[in-house]
DNA sequence: CGGGCGATACCCT
DNA sequence: GGGTATCGCCCGA
């Protein structure tokens, strides 16, 4: 019994992993795309991409990658699909996918999903709450609610080989996708890089 | 459903 | 030392 070590149950993929060229592209085209995929763990829990931010290395002030590369952001300036993750507000961690290639610091920000499995898992590690409409609205939410911390900054999205990966799981595209300016910025607003599902209840912000 | 506010620690200037 | 790619709780409608 060697495997014993390992505790986390590991399920199959509820979809097929995502290549690399998906995310070799500039995170404002690669947003939109995002929609309707599936941010999934190996432990069950997963949930669909409803909404998206994008940030682009250099000509975006709102970029942490704006003024090149440091301890915190090295990631970003990484290769493309790995996840990017960093702490904010003293206590919240929240996940991005890097785009575009090595050296270009830019990146989409999953910002709400749509709980599809693993709901119990989601609700325990989310202190308990109970509507499912607030398990993952929101960008800390949903790492929360999915169990991303530090730990998993710079892991491989498109292998999945370290407990995470983005998938397809033959969903439809959104029938409508809603551009906007960016959330909790003050600068880059001029920049309509956010991108939501129309209409979908598990968006985080004003409703629709 | 939406606005106001406090909590919190790390990064970078 | 200032600012932060936020959240939960409270309140009123």
């Amino acid at each position: 019994m060697s495997a014993m070590n390992n505790v986390t149950p590991r399920v199959r993929w509820p979809g097929k992993r995502l290549n690399h060229s998906f995310f070799a592209r500039p995170a404002p085209e690669v947003a939109p795309t995002l929609l309707h995929k599936v941010l999934a763990s190996r432990d069950g829990r997963a949930g669909r991409i409803v909404e998206v931010e994008a940030y682009v290395g250099a000509v975006d002030p709102a970029a942490h990658t704006y003024r090149g590369k440091t301890a915190r952001n090295a990631t970003m300036f990484g290769p493309a699909g790995h996840m990017y993750v960093y702490f904010t507000y003293g206590m919240h961690w929240c996940c991005n996918c890097v785009c575009e290639g090595e050296g270009q610091g830019s990146g989409v920000l999953i910002r709400a999903l749509e709980p599809l499995r693993g709901i119990e898992l989601m609700r325990a590690a989310r202190r308990g709450i109970k509507a499912d409409r607030d398990l993952c609205r929101g960008p800390a939410r949903l790492t929360q609610a999915l169990g991303i911390t530090g730990l998993q900054d710079g892991i491989d999205l498109v292998r999945g080989t370290e407990g995470f990966a983005i998938l397809d799981d033959g969903a439809p595209p959104p029938v409508s996708i809603v551009a906007g300016p960016r959330i909790g910025i003050r600068v880059g607003l001029d920049f309509p890089w956010r991108f939501h599902v129309a209409g979908s209840r598990y968006v985080s912000g004003p409703a629709r």
